[in-house]
Formats: C-alpha cells, structure tokens, sequence
DNA sequence: AGACTGCATCCAGAATCCAGACTTACTAGG
DNA sequence: CCTAGTAAGTCTGGATTCTGGATGCAGTCT
C-alpha cells in the first residue's frame, strides 16, 4: 500500500507528445510542409535512418497525421500528404522553428525563412483568439 | 564518388529538437511552467523513470533552458527554474496542447484549462507578428 | 530511534536507433 | 541484351537509450 496512485498527469501536451514526441516525426512533417513528400527524399533532407523513417511514417498514417497515397501503379510508389489533422501542426512547427531561430541561429541567421502571405517575412507568434493579444509565460494562470 | 553530399537539411526546427525533442524533455518544461520546480514532483507528474529525467534535466540545464537553483543548504536541495529562453518555449508548449485539445481530447474535453489574463479561456493561436493575421499552413512560402 | 521524504546514482534487461546491404520492379542508356 | 539508376522499402546486427527496481545519503517527522 504505498500512496495514492498519484498516477502521471494526463494532459493534451503529453498526448500529442506521444504521437508525434518520437525522434524524426516532426522532421518527416516538416519535409511534407515543404513538399517533399517522398521516402527517398526524406531519408536524405532528414538524415534519418531508412528503417526509423519507415517506422515514424506508419505510426503517422496511423495516427491520422499523414496519408499515404499511391502516385504510380507498377513499381508500387507512395506518397505522404498532410491530413486536415497534420496541417494543424504546422503552429508546432513554427513555433519551434521561431525558438531556433531566436537561440540557435548561427552567424549566417535563420537557415531557412518564410514569407507570410501578407508579404512580410513571417515571425510567428502565439496570441490568445480571443483577444489577440500575445501570450507570454506568465500571462496564463489554470482555470478553475 | 556518389552525388553530391546531399546532407540534411540545417533547420531551426531540427536544431531545436536536438535540445527538445528528446523523450520527457517537454514534459520535464511543461511542469516546471506549472510550478513543479522539483525532482520528485517531475517524477510523479510526468511519469518518466528517474534516471531519464534526470538526465533530460542534465542537457536541459547545459542548454540554458534550464537554471537549477538550491533552495535548501545541507540536505543539498536544488529546484529548475526557466531560463528566459526556456520562457520562451512556452509557446511550443501551448501549440503542442492546443493540437492534443482539438485531435486527442476525449469526452471530457481538454483535461487541463488555461485561463489568459484577458479573462477568456486561452486558446492559442499563432499569428504573423507583421499582420496579426492567424497562420495556416497554405499561407507561407520560402522566402528567396 | 525508526519511518519517511527528497535527490541522485548504479545496474541489467528491454526497447529503440542506426548504417549499410539487400530486394523488387521498373526506366534509361549504350 | 546488359548495365546503371531510382524508388520504396525491408533485413541485419551492433550501438545507444530507456526503463524500473535497488541502493545510498542526508535530513525531518513522530
């Protein structure tokens, strides 16, 4: 009988962690956000291992992240779109994208920007819908 | 003589893995932003084994995402406090939870709820700080 | 004192990751 | 026809990392 349970905090963080948390899946969605949507061509933008790709995107299609999508009949070739559900992750990797950015850049600047459609290089920023005002660390509180 | 190099991409989304990425090293964030500044507590909220997250918690100080304080003198006591930069990955985190929230949450709805100091529930969103305007993922492109 | 808390490390086995070779089926060049 | 090349994986065996106890240590609570 040791205490109660005090089992781990459930939490939509540790969640999505547990789908997309694992080592390359985040890179294998970055290339598809930036159309490279085939294996072979992942294996070399990534750096991933064949075989850890290979597993990464099953879990992916799996999760409802990525479809696979067969582009040629007879040497069988697939390729890997974003679903709705994916598309939805690119705020998370353009946050994390902003925090390299900001502490990892190197003398050269950002390896790689992005234009907004409004015309301005596109730095982004986390606000609350309902305001529309940034949110910063200590801006938040837990509600009830 | 294979093709030229054709070595992975440099990315801030990759660089910024390395640090992050790593199994529980969100996590380990995430309850330091809750006010879980303490080993045990980490232990207990995150689930993770000692030995990983002490570890995690190891690089993370190296990285500067971390401070590791001491509060208590001759039973060395330490708690992790944030680093501005380890602030700064708060929205990282909020994006990760905003996806859990929409994809993952069950019929309870989300299980943890933010509260900005607007006053309204906080639901984060990313936005181009030129314009303001919400960014979805067919609204950017490289630039250059 | 004895039980308990908080922090950390050691260990051995399990799971995961890795690099490179291999497979299969087609296309292109000579 | 023969040889290369491409694409999307799979296979292999070895390296690395993760995991869950067990252990230690120092102080607090009862």
């Amino acid at each position: 009988m040791t205490s109660p349970a005090a089992q781990p905090r459930t939490c939509s963080v540790a969640r999505t962690l547990e789908l997309v948390g694992e080592k390359w899946a985040l890179l294998a969605i970055r290339e598809v956000f930036l159309g490279n949507r085939r294996f072979d061509e992942m294996t070399r933008c990534t750096g991933a291992p064949r075989d850890t790709l290979a597993a990464r995107l099953r879990t992916l299609v799996a999760a409802g992240i990525l479809e696979r999508r067969q582009y040629s009949e007879h040497p069988a070739r697939f390729e890997y779109h974003l679903t709705e559900a994916g598309r939805e992750l690119y705020p998370v990797i353009l946050t994390l994208m902003r925090w390299g950015d900001t502490h990892l850049a190197g003398d050269g600047g950002p390896p790689l920007l992005l234009e907004h459609h409004c015309g301005h290089r596109l730095v982004a920023e986390v606000t609350c819908e309902a305001c529309g005002e940034p949110v910063a660390a200590g801006s938040t509180r837990r509600q009830r």
